[in-house]
DNA sequence: CTTGCAGTCATACGTTCGTATGATTCTACC
DNA sequence: GGTAGAATCATACGAACGTATGACTGCAAG
């Protein structure tokens, strides 16, 4: 029960890493597909091949087990994400961003994460963390994305200049919706609306995500311009 | 466990009634909160302070519970926003509709289901019922929403004029997550991001949300017309 | 007053949940 | 090659789940 933390090191540890993996992978495709609360730990060790009660050996608890999930993602999607962002401001040269750019340092990363062509699963775990009811959820959120999150914010504030602070987070949030809910239902949407309409080609799916947000973006912006101005019509910039 | 269909009408079938109304409400916010598997039927007839057997007398099952707390909601939304489309289409007087106009009539009748100057349970429930691993859900869905749903898409066919059908599809499910991840994700927002951002003004909200779809949509439009003519700038239309 | 039921209630059944426990297996190191 | 300890395993526990059952209650009609 005790002594997780200290590795002798060797093919012992190799051993233990594969079934914490297993779990992790399978956990994180459960609880995309069912929720925290749909996807049992039964049923994650089993499609892990794993004992019962690995899970809480290698996690603590269930609720470990979900943590471990999120933030075994986080790092590399912020990594690139800031490397994607450094990108932009080097390839404006001072200046304000490019607002389509930014848009896709936020949303490549994700993407990178998919798995054989389809949506990968963290994508619509991610999403669902929004709306679990778990107590403690947002504060982990707020500690994993939030430095990232604001460093975009800053961003699109240079590069969209005339929008408040309140206002862009609003715009971002938008984004965020615009980005999330079809990656989050995903494969099933189709049927939702009895069309056949599959994630096929991922890379024109990002595209038309970046595009519409971006024109959103701009949207709001010649609107608070004009809102200020009472209506005198297009703001200059 | 039977008779439930004949009614003998007077005041036995009130009293039935309001349990069944309690249940309703209760189940849509508790459903909403936590999710289809994470609201137990024991939660749910405590807050409507209800017997624990009254869901499985009036709606046969839990899942029978569901399909009630969705079907309640859905006939007044699809009628008010039938009566809006129509409106903008008599506005246009035969020309092709106004974008924002048709987004309007998409967006307000949901914003309409709020109580108490909060989001209500039934926009989240609706959020959620993208993602719910319920396998009889997309059909129901389907029922429900099919119809007018193509006629929102026919609407933004003509005010969108050289966009294909599948790329309008692509763009009514950008436009849906534009206005369910804010409402979904709803009074917890502002933890996530370690920010104070209430939801206080949802007319504001609603503008919000309806200028950055119309600002999305029109991008793609340009877009497909420039895609189509290879980067000969703005297509003629 | 009595009879018929829609509706409510307490209660119980079988299942599945998350977690805990103790024995057992495997592997690295002396 | 024997031993410590990381890791796995079968198993069990109490709680909570959805559902089913039968007695009970209250009201309307005969």
């Amino acid at each position: 029960m005790t002594a997780r933390t200290r590795l002798p090191g060797g093919a012992a540890e190799t051993r233990g890493r594969a079934t914490r993996t297993a779990l992790l992978d399978a956990a994180e495709q459960l609880f995309a597909e069912r929720g925290y609360a749909g996807a049992s730990l039964r049923a994650i060790t089993e499609a892990a091949a794993a004992n019962l009660g690995a899970v809480n050996y290698h996690f603590g608890s269930k609720e470990g087990l979900l943590w471990a999930v999120i933030s075994r993602r986080v790092s590399p999607v912020n990594r690139e994400r800031l490397r994607l962002l450094a990108e932009c401001r080097r390839a404006a040269d001072g200046g304000p961003p490019d607002v389509e750019a930014v848009l896709r340092a936020f949303v490549t990363p994700v993407f990178a994460l998919r798995a054989g062509g389809g949506v990968n699963s963290f994508v619509r775990l991610a999403g669902r963390m929004y709306s679990e009811p778990l107590p403690q959820l947002p504060k982990l959120h707020a500690r994993l994305f939030g430095e990232v999150t604001g460093l975009f914010l800053d961003a699109l504030s240079e590069a969209l200049p005339g929008l408040s602070r309140k206002e862009l987070w609003w715009q971002l949030q938008l984004v965020i919706g615009t980005f999330l809910h079809p990656l989050l239902a995903g494969p099933r949407l189709a049927e939702f609306t009895e069309r056949m309409c599959l994630l096929d080609d991922m890379d024109a799916v990002a595209d038309r995500m970046i595009r519409f947000a971006a024109g959103g973006l701009r949207a709001a912006q010649a609107r608070e311009g004009a809102g200020r101005a009472r209506g005198d019509g297009v703001r200059k910039r």
